[in-house]
DNA sequence: ATTATTTAGGATAAATTTGTCCGAAATAAG
DNA sequence: CTTATTTCGGACAAATTTATCCTAAATAAT
């Protein structure tokens, strides 16, 4: 569904909303103990992430990424995954075809456009802010 | 979403039952042209198909591939896709944790778990043979 | 039997994704 | 200013997926 990039890339945007909330910073290496990830291809993510305004990092001593509090309940889900993943999954066809086309459709395409559009949607509703509050309370879990 | 290798088993086969509907055989060849893939993997593919019983292959002059043809009807989208792409799809974590566990669940479990359902629903619900007839009469296309 | 045709299957290669390494640049603190 | 720390960014490597090549096996037709 998700490239491990995204996945990766999700739970670090989780986590370091968390710490946001508390007005703290957190660096690469945490994150990616606490991910559950490898260092330096989380360190290529959040890079990303960084250039796409998502989250905000610092060099030097200090240092590290966090979140503007501000944005935490504004940054959707769909932000991310698009930052990452592009918007293939979104418009895509689910047939390969080099794109979808409701006028040539392919077979699956009724099918395939009520669940893709669903999705869409659930990502567009879903805040940062609620995936880091229930992290923060434990009712979620990062790693296992 | 689906592999390539999924993609191209989903085409496929469509193809095949609508041939098969009309009582004829069709090869690999003819196959790789109408559905626009690369021969020598979908050759592969196919034989992971007809491996997982979803078509019968033939050797030999006048060989090539076909579908029982009472089993158009009761072969549904899920079948093809999970013999190719395994049931990751239908039952893996969205963050990519082990596996989805909804007594220790990651962030989006619950937001992700109906989308992957739907999927789910929506595949099993799709008979081989009304993507077959929908190509049948032009409603739809394997390539473009 | 021989031949031509078609799928089976193993080995290999190319492309993409995932992951590592290391020096450069920024910056906080002594 | 110097040093230690942390992200940046480019080059490289490993793993996986996608794709190719070639020989073997089956089989239909002559
Ligand atoms: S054309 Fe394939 S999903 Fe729309
Ligand atoms: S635990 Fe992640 S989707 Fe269920």
């Amino acid at each position: 569904m998700f490239s491990k990039a995204c996945e990766y890339g999700i739970k670090a945007t989780i986590y370091i909303a968390v710490k946001s909330m508390r007005q703290e910073r957190v660096s690469l290496k945490e994150i990616a103990e606490e991910v559950d990830s490898p260092v330096a291809f989380t360190a290529k993510i959040l890079q990303s992430l960084a250039k796409n305004g998502i989250i905000d990092s610092h060099k030097g001593p200090t240092g590290g990424f966090q979140i503007e509090e501000s944005k935490i309940d504004t940054i959707k889900l769909h932000d991310i995954v698009h930052a990452i993943d592009g918007d293939k999954i979104f418009s895509g066809c689910g047939l390969g075809l080099e794109q979808c086309d409701a006028r040539q459709p392919c077979p699956v395409h009724d099918k395939f456009v009520g669940i893709r559009d669903n999705l869409k949607i659930m990502l567009q509703n879903t805040s940062l802010y609620e995936l880091a509050t229930g992290l923060e309370i434990g009712l979620t879990h990062l790693k296992r």
